[in-house]
DNA sequence: TGTACATCAGTGAACGCGCGTTCACTGATGTAC
DNA sequence: TGTACATCAGTGAACGCGCGTTCACTGATGTAC
């Protein structure tokens, strides 16, 4: 068709922003890459203008949804930020919120290059919650600790929610309200 | 080829036990019949004198793999159940670990009966928690809300830990040390 | 207990379909002079 | 600045392949008498 260099350019991100909806609403084996370029704009044969493989188109997502990640704003204290992160519309937003719940179940049987965005991305968001715990008043090594300790909490209740919120709302809540409490009411870094 | 009754109902729990180690190692979507028939050792014709359809196949592992984790024993403690959800060797160990981390990630694009046994299943686990917790020492309230925040701790530690292990073992055996002691060294219920 | 027949779990080939990938072709963009 | 040509992102049809599912057939099991 004869395109800019910065078209062809935009063109891509927006074959991988597609990508990265479909993949985390459906999981990347559920979607081919005729919906995929058809959702982004485009036709099927395109795709290998672009990416040589689907799997490094993979590795691309994943690469962007970190950047992309890194760069959302803090929400000012743990506290506040466990609250946004456990809230119900965080739990129905999987398309658009946290890759790092997204894509966790998905990380293992991806490619190397995929788990190793994935692995960066969620080193720079524990330093993230570090440097927020540390600003609270703890120790480094304690900031570690518990920003990783309140992570996974992040994470495995989000993630359980969204597992029973169809089949039990009500359970899918109470797993939500027992993180933000665990999160929010905690003894603030003061253990040994 | 004419197989008893008895016969019949061995072989096809064979073919969900095949379907569940297979499905949890992979992702249900990168599983063909034909690959599973053959591993639980029979041709992929005979599928459908067993299952209407591979979602109901899917159905039946998730009821199976639920069913199976209700009788599994406990480890006594909620510190020791920790300590050995939160291990390396249980990280491993995903075709036969846990299945409601195992799962975790896909239930959502399950079908309604996959996910209600899911549902069932983590509800049921979640009692476990309680009475183990309960037995300790706290309230019925206490315990209920202690189960959920522990569980969630180990379901998020033990994903992210698999998710990151690859590409850093370090960074992934850090994760667990840290869920093990936030949970084995928690305050044993007795905040307000 | 013995015989005749229906049942149904097994086989293995075939179905249509959508997958990831390849290809020949188009034509505006970008470069060389 | 203008002309000639190479580049390359786009199109859309085609490739072989493996998918989930269907089918006709087999023959031991289980039932009826």
């Amino acid at each position: 068709m004869g395109v800019s260099r910065q078209q062809a350019a935009e063109n891509r991100s927006a074959i991988v922003a597609a990508a990265e909806r479909l993949f985390r609403a459906r999981g990347v084996d559920a979607v081919g890459l005729a919906e995929l370029m058809k959702e982004a704009g485009f036709t099927q044969g395109g795709f290998y203008n672009h990416f040589k493989s689907k799997d490094a188109l993979v590795a691309a997502v994943m690469e962007k949804a970190m950047e992309d990640y890194a760069d959302s704003p803090n929400a000012g204290s743990l506290a506040k930020q466990a609250a946004r992160y456990l809230s119900t519309r965080h739990r129905g937003n999987i398309e658009a919120g946290c890759p790092l719940s997204g894509f966790a179940g998905d990380v293992p049987r991806m490619s190397d290059a995929a788990r190793a965005s994935y692995t960066r991305g969620l080193a720079a968001y524990l330093r993230r919650l570090e440097a927020m715990i540390s600003a609270e008043g703890a120790t480094a090594k304690q900031s570690r600790h518990d920003a990783i300790a309140a992570f996974s909490q992040m994470v495995g209740a989000l993630v359980l929610s969204r597992a029973v919120v169809s089949a039990d709302p009500a359970f899918a809540d109470e797993i939500l309200e027992v993180g933000r409490r665990t999160l929010v009411d905690r003894t603030p870094s003061t253990a040994p």
